[in-house]
RNA sequence: CGCGGAGUAGAGCAGCUGGCAGCUCGUCGGGCUCAUAACCCGGAGGUCGCAGGUUCAAGUCCUGCCUCCGCAACCA
């Protein structure tokens, strides 16, 4: 039993009520990966995603849907692999909790704890969000019984439930937080998680009797296994599904990778389970930060701003939106998501330094020696400093790697494609080409290439199918010994090499070109059909008012003199508006309907003696009449002939 | 006293155990011409939210205050 040292690390099983979003494309690419990495540094490694697929929510949907929930979740989950595909993920198992297997060993694990005393039965009573398939307290629910969550109407629930002793373990948990201090990362997180267990912890609610789609509990039928209960007994399921020795040789995992809303679940319920059930517990839990808009908002459906990350695919590699999250993300914060960010990040760093070193090396190469790579022999004085940073470079990458700090590594790996660069500025190979320096030249060129294969080879864990491409060019395709961790030693790559000169990897895109026509043409288009087909249903009128009350508003024509978008606002425009001469500033929440351009020049109508409001703080004096319908909004444009100032009666 | 996050150059961020304030993008000027109008060099630009305190020394530690953001999507 002395192989390869092993890797195992997971995402969270993913609910398949809806589509996947860009954020749950980070965590798995992430996870991908770090698991590709450590396959390249020699690791066995094991590499799981699923869904997670039972609970009230998927019940109801499908019941809406008029299928079955196992027949809705099929259906869900041919998206998932979808999207998986679309991004390169390498995932070793795909874990579906409605796998018999999986409902086997959560039931016998559940009987398990249930034997020894920690499992429970009693009741409970308290407001019950079936969306969010959670209990809360009084307290939490408020006079208006709505879900503290996500704001929809909780219902008072009471209900004979098994429950977890939890609370027994409490201390138990904080002498593992001690002995394990680097369990729960970013340590924010852990301090977090401690003085959350500090308050004492609550024996947790772990059956249900209010629907029936889950794994039943196996001495009493009534009841179905809480989901949370069910869902993280996957990464332990999906390696005994897979046999016993897949299981001893993998478990415990190394990583559970996990966004921040879940930290709890994963670093203080799961190790928890796992104590009772006398097992042994991961080795880490990470969790990252999330994918937040450029402009600081969040990601909603009801913005219209969901980012479909098959959609971003398609418009643009999936390597470069791999390289993109990897880069983008702190350690543990969150990062802001534009797609100007992207297009910038794809043009400056795989574009312009990466892409661009490596159609510099063929170009000249391709130039100056006839499409071969010529033994390095006389040096510059520029070549030490370079190849000692490429030295250098693959231990400082592996260093942040192994930390999962991608960002940081990537930001490590790409000082030496900028040297490189630099490099080639210092030494000037068309001069040495120039002045019959033909063994100088021979040794730039050269060096050129290593860095390009080092860099490329640490990269590809990124950005899997781009060293398919790099090796045509370079002419090493069919020596995969040259593409391996190993073979990052200075100097392997061989004399007497024919390259291939190709096209750019990463085509620089047209950054003035993205202004006009944002992300998604077709969630566009799909959002109009949807007003279409809402047309019919518009709002109910107001109540009855006497023309006095009408009369209060004061409506103008004014002509818009300028309009630009609201710093670190996503809805907002600000107006400069004339009215008979005087100006004033107007902020209107239309952001998401008009780019500012569209609208100077044009006559719109105004209420002008509405109370001046301060709008993120710009002051705002009356506002602008748009019709609204839907998701659809349109500016009232005034009559073209009238001049600004005239009264709307 | 609801919870959580944040305030450092125009933008986005690093700055761990206190020791001349950094990076990327943008901007201005220069260089080069191998390359995807890319690359290289240089400049400008910061009272490090505010006020106290500890210290020889504070963005960094302590105290108080202010401001901003999110409280939400099935939620990675």
């Amino acid at each position: 039993m002395c192989g390869k040292p092993t890797f195992y690390i997971t995402t969270p099983i993913y609910y398949p009520s809806d589509k996947l979003h860009i954020g749950h494309a980070y965590t798995t690419v992430a996870a991908d990966t770090m698991s590709r990495y450590k396959k390249m540094r020699g690791y066995d490694t094991y590499f799981l995603t699923g869904s997670d697929e039972h609970g009230q929510k998927i019940q109801r949907k499908a019941a809406e849907a008029g299928v079955s929930p196992k027949a809705y979740v099929d259906e869900i989950i041919k998206n998932f692999k979808e999207l998986w595909r679309v991004l390169q993920i390498s995932n070793d198992d795909f874990i579906r909790t409605t796998d018999p297997a999986h409902e086997k060993f959560c039931q016998d694990f559940f009987q398990k704890i249930y034997d020894q005393g920690d499992i429970y039965k009693s009741e409970y009573s308290g407001w019950y969000c079936t969306s969010c398939e959670t209990f809360f307290t009084e307290l939490q629910v408020g006079e208006e019984h709505i879900c503290p969550d996500c704001g929809k109407p909780a219902e008072l629930m009471k209900e004979e439930s098994y429950f977890f002793r939890m609370s027994k373990y409490a201390d138990r948990w904080m002498q593992f937080i001690a002995d394990n201090p680097d369990f729960i990362q970013p340590e924010s997180r852990r301090n977090e998680m401690v003085n959350f267990v500090k308050q004492g912890l609550d024996d947790l609610c772990v059956s249900r009797t209010t629907f029936d789609w889950g794994i039943p509990v196996p001495f009493d039928s009534k009841h179905v296994i809480y989901v949370w209960f069910d869902a993280l007994i996957n990464y332990m399921s999906a390696l005994k599904k897979q046999g016993e020795d897949v299981y001893e040789k993998f478990w415990p995992a190394d990583v559970h990778l996990v966004g921040k809303d879940i930290i709890r679940f994963h670093t203080i319920i799961w190790p928890i389970m796992l104590m009772a059930a006398d097992l042994p517990l991961p080795k880490k839990v990470l969790g990252h930060g999330w994918v937040l808009l450029g402009d600081g908002g969040k990601m909603s459906k009801s913005k219209g701003n969901v980012v479909d990350p098959l959609v971003l695919c398609r418009k643009y590699s999936s390597d470069a939106i791999r390289y993109f999250l990897m880069r983008e993300m702190g350690y543990g914060t969150d990062c802001n998501y534009s797609e100007e960010m992207l297009a910038l990040r794809i043009n400056t760093d795989l574009a312009n330094d990466y892409g661009n070193l490596l159609s510099r090396t063929t170009g000249m190469i391709s130039k100056f020696q006839k499409d071969v790579v010529l033994a390095p022999g006389a040096g510059t004085d520029f070549d030490a400093e370079l190849i000692a940073l490429a030295k250098a470079t693959p231990e400082r990458f592996a260093a942040l790697m192994d930390n999962m700090e991608w960002s940081n590594a990537l930001a490590e790996l790409w000082k030496l494609v900028n040297r490189a660069n630099k490099y080639i500025d210092e030494a000037a190979p068309w001069a040495l080409n120039k002045a019959g320096e033909k063994e100088k030249l021979a040794t730039v060129l050269y060096n050129m290439v290593e860095v390009v294969r080092m860099v490329t080879i640490m990269v590809s864990p990124v950005m899997p199918s781009l060293p398919q491409r790099v090796w045509a060019q370079l002419g090493i395709a069919d020596r995969p010994e040259l593409a391996t961790w190993d073979s990052l030693r200075w100097g392997a790559f061989p004399a007497g090499t024919q390259i291939d000169r190709g096209e750019p990897l990463f085509p620089r895109i047209d950054l003035d070109a993205l202004d006009d026509m944002p992300l998604a043409e077709a969630e566009a288009s799909a959002q109009t059909e949807a007003v279409a087909e809402s047309a019919c249903s518009c709002e109910p009128v107001e109540p009855e008012c006497v023309y006095d009350d009408f009369a209060k508003v004061d409506i103008r024509v004014v002509q818009v003199l300028d309009c630009f978008k609201v710093p670190k606002a996503d809805r907002l425009l600000q107006f400069k508006l004339e009215m008979a001469g005087q100006e004033f500033t107007v902020v209107s929440g239309i952001a998401q309907w008009y780019e500012p351009q569209q609208l100077i020049g044009k006559k719109l109508l105004w209420v002008a003696n509405l109370a001046p409001r301060k709008i993120r703080g710009v002051e705002s004096r009356g506002m602008l009449l748009s019709a609204a319908q839907g998701d659809c909004l349109a500016v009232v444009e005034a009559p073209e002939n009238m001049p600004t100032g005239s009264r709307v009666c």
